[in-house]
RNA sequence: GCGCCUGUAGCUCAGCUGGAUAGAGCAACGGUUUUCUAAACCGUGGGUCAGGAGUUCGAAUCUCUUCAGGCGCGCCA
């Protein structure tokens, strides 16, 4: 119906209308066909009246006295009303409005129309947390996001891809080999070890897994801690030097033993989140800048010939020309690439993939990065358009009221992993997600965890399993589940049912949007309703001949529900 | 200083590509179980949508401004 109404009023707008041509492309884009929110104002409601009545400067009434008789003439509508300040709201005959709820059932993209679904491939880059150390709660949120958005622009039929982008180069990574060692060797007494080092447990129990057969000394442990600068990052940085220079084979051991260690705990805690990657890109893959051939000299080079300058030493990049802040230092003036230019060739690669869209979900303390980055994709013949850049915030943890410290400094954090350990995976992504992404979330583990009425994700999961029961019920006495509506009088499903129909409205916007809490929202309405339904009818010892509507309208709300939330990720209960 | 984000009921938040009386949950108070799961439902109270100005037939929504809060502004990643 949604199409064939549609298509009516784009007819009206065409030939009965007297606009001209930009008028009337403004009406057909500005004017909206949406569901009602309340069936005393039908089951449709059109604004074009009140739109076309603000373009041509005319009486919205006589537009609609115009519109209403053509939209009446069709047999599935059975009256139109002009209501409020001009709108259209339109009435169906009960068949009709019953036969959309059979086709959206069957269809799951029903009232998408053509342009809704074409097929695009798309690149969600999320959660690539640096490989130092397990995930945390923050990570926890982008996985989250990342993942639901993945689902829900796979549902309206593009091609996604999820990618991790592994920081395996770099100085942190000098930092978690340099950590381990001094761990294994214990060249520290424990009160002692560098703060500037990660002082977590994991490394202690990546120093316990890795085997080596050869030991140091005490004096090359004394040696290797003596005469160390004052200041923290310079403890490191030296620690790091000396450890390189004088135990190179063991500091590769140790390096690739630690970083394939790390990865596999995140690639376990992702699993166990049921956040699945397509691909894992290692920066490492890029090769060095030493190396000419390798894929970020070539990138470098590509920038470099036209849009760099050198300055200090260094080479700047022009991205101030494309609508960044300021220059970008891309070559240090000791030789070495900046984060960004590692940046630059990633993605160089990601838009040679061939992707329509690629979408980047950063924390949101990156935002001032967006700039520079654009400016990096322009620079290199790109548009910055087929980039976008997801911001997530940080979650504060709340237990008991209070917010749950957390220090990354000291590696005394809470971990992603325990936090599925607590309350499972599927309440954590349904609070994850209960917020929108780009703003601070306050996220209650105490609430999550409990029984109580005011824990929202059972209130949904509750809605499901009360439906589940009542079709076990239904079928223990030996009935079959109805296929189709019949048509009975029977109107008491009707508001749950014109809720029901806006689902695929709704995850329509919320993939336009990218915006999963959207589905939350929705959840939360679909579930109340059919509370409030469950409690005003008995369904098993309802009138025979309305127990066929009333059992399809309970397939159909359990059918959405189900739907919705294996869209954040979330398995429907049966019982609870 | 510059940039981004936020300010809606006591609390946590929806609503923001302008539209019909501003919503929900929790908290408070009062009810509902001989009946399919009471983790539910019904009712009552609670608001200058931070303040001000502007655009419009119409503003929580758009523009400007003030106030309050968060974040970001490296040859770190």
């Amino acid at each position: 119906m949604y199409n064939q109404i549609s298509a009516s009023l784009n007819e009206f707008i065409d030939n009965k209308l007297s606009l001209d041509a930009g008028q009337k492309k403004t009406l057909r884009k500005k004017q909206k066909l949406t569901l009602s929110d309340s069936l005393k104002k039908g089951h449709w409601t059109s604004n074009l009246c009140l739109i076309a009545s603000n373009l041509a400067k005319i009486n919205p009434q006589d537009v609609a006295s115009a519109l209403i008789p053509i939209l009446e003439s069709q047999s599935e509508i059975a009256k139109v009303e002009l209501a409020g300040p001009g709108f259209i709201n339109i009435f169906l005959t009960r068949e009709a409005f019953l036969a959309q709820l059979d086709n959206a059932h069957d269809d799951p993209s029903y009232f998408l129309n053509s342009s809704d679904t074409s097929k695009e491939k798309i690149q969600i880059e999320f959660v690539s947390a640096n490989p130092t150390g397990p995930l945390h709660v923050g990570h926890g949120r982008g996985a989250a996001y990342g993942d639901a958005i993945g689902r829900i622009l796979e549902r309206l039929g593009h091609e996604v891809s999820r990618e991790y982008y592994v920081n395996d180069a770099g100085r942190q990574i000098d930092i978690l080999a340099c950590s381990i060692f001094l761990r294994k060797f214990e060249c520290f007494d424990g009160d002692q070890f560098p703060d500037s080092a990660y002082k977590g447990s994991y490394i202690l129990d990546i120093a316990d897994a890795i085997e080596i057969n050869i030991g140091i000394t005490q004096a090359e442990k004394e040696s290797l801690i003596k005469d160390l600068p004052d200041e923290n990052e310079e403890i490191i940085d030296a620690l790091i030097k000396r450890i390189k220079i004088n135990y190179s084979d063991t500091w590769s051991t140790i390096r690739d033993f630690g970083l394939d260690f790390v990865i596999r705990s995140i690639r376990e805690d992702l699993t166990k989140f049921k956040v699945v990657f397509d691909n894992w890109f290692f920066e490492s893959s890029l090769g060095e800048l030493s190396d000419k051939k390798s894929e970020i000299s070539k990138a470098l080079a590509k920038v470099q010939k036209d849009h760099a300058y050198e300055k200090n030493g260094a080479i700047w990049l022009e991205s101030s020309k494309f609508g960044d802040d300021k220059d970008r230092v891309i070559i240090r003036e000791d030789g070495r690439g900046t984060y960004l230019s590692a940046d630059l060739a990633y993605h160089r690669n990601k838009l040679d993939r061939g992707f329509d869209t690629i979408i980047n979900v950063w924390g949101a303390d990156h935002h001032g990065y967006i700039k520079r980055i654009e400016a990096t994709i322009e620079a290199m013949g790109y548009s910055k358009k087929q980039m976008q850049v997801q911001l997530v915030q940080f979650a504060n943890l709340f237990e008991d009221g209070s917010k749950v410290k957390m220090s990354t400094r000291s590696g005394n954090f809470y971990t992603l992993k325990k936090l599925i350990d607590d309350i499972g995976p599927d309440a954590s992504r349904f609070y994850y997600l209960s917020k929108q992404a780009d703003q601070h979330l306050d996220f209650d583990i105490g609430i999550a965890r409990s029984n109580s009425k005011d824990n929202l994700y059972y209130y949904i999961q509750y809605a499901h399993a009360r439906i589940s029961s009542v079709e076990k019920k239904f079928l223990e006495l030996g009935k079959t589940l109805p296929e189709k509506f019949n048509d009975a009088k029977f109107e008491n499903c009707d508001e749950l049912l014109q809720i029901a129909l806006n689902a695929q409205f709704i995850v329509k916007s919320s993939g336009e949007s990218l915006q999963p809490h959207l589905i939350v929202y929705y959840l939360k309405d679909i579930a109340q309703n059919f509370h409030q339904f469950y409690n005003n009818v008995n369904i098993l010892n309802a009138d025979e001949e309305h127990k066929n509507n009333i059992m399809r309208t309970l397939i159909i709300v359990k059918s959405v529900i189900a739907s919705s939330l294996d869209l954040l990720g979330i398995e429907p209960l049966e019982s609870m």
